[in-house]
DNA sequence: GTTTTTGCTACGAAATAAGTAGCATCCTAG
DNA sequence: CTAGGATGCTACTTATTTCGTAGCAAAAAC
């Protein structure tokens, strides 16, 4: 495995030396996949399995990494019924609820071309 | 230059084939360096140059690229005062705000390890 | 009319992601 | 038991993305 650090808030980060926590943030969430794995599993606790087929079938090998960097973030933990959002990663995709709306109004900006 | 395609809400995106727009969000976004980038540009408007140091000195070509993905998604444009964010990049950092309160909580959550 | 600055391209090297195969463990059915 | 099947995950190769440096053409400053 190619081995990546995970950012943390007050870690320096990739991006930025300032080790700004919303830096950290960007880091994280601008990983490939990261966005996405917190979305699926905002809907529902999915094993990793299924999460794999959630997220389009993507690598095994790059989800395992994902899910260990989100974890060491404490954005999400391995329970009983699979994995799933910690506290922590339930109040990030509420405070990234407002997104949905945003796209939807870019959507029909993008349309008027 | 590797040619990359811009994810936009309507086509098919990378990591989705759902065509939801806000996947064409996270794909954007989850793109190295383009929440940054969107980010310095809400503080002010910057020249390439200026921004390219903005950005821990990101090379030239990823940010020619990151621009015109921008451009494309109508985030941001070239003006006389240099890129500056759109009506709707505006509003897309608008949305994002709450994120730097959470990024608060969340150092701190990590802290207490 | 030379320097500087600016916006940008080219291109090889490094890092990250994808894709496929498969193994060890834990059920569950027989 | 024990033969499947599902699950979580690793190993490894290939493809894509990003980096880093060099540098050029056009506009601005001198």
């Amino acid at each position: 495995m190619t081995k990546t650090t995970t950012p943390l808030p007050t870690r320096a980060v990739r991006g930025s030396t300032s080790g700004v926590a919303i830096m950290a943030v960007f880091d994280l969430l601008g990983r490939k996949w990261n966005m996405r794995i917190l979305w699926e599993l905002s809907q529902q606790p999915l094993s990793f399995r299924a999460l794999q087929e959630r997220c389009d079938g993507m690598s095994p090998s790059v989800l395992n990494d994902r899910v260990k960097q989100l974890s060491d973030a404490k954005l999400l933990a391995s329970t009983a019924s699979g994995y799933q959002l910690t506290e922590l990663g339930l109040s990030l995709m509420h405070t990234l609820d407002p997104l949905r709306a945003w796209a939807a109004d870019w959507e029909s900006a993008c349309g008027q071309v």
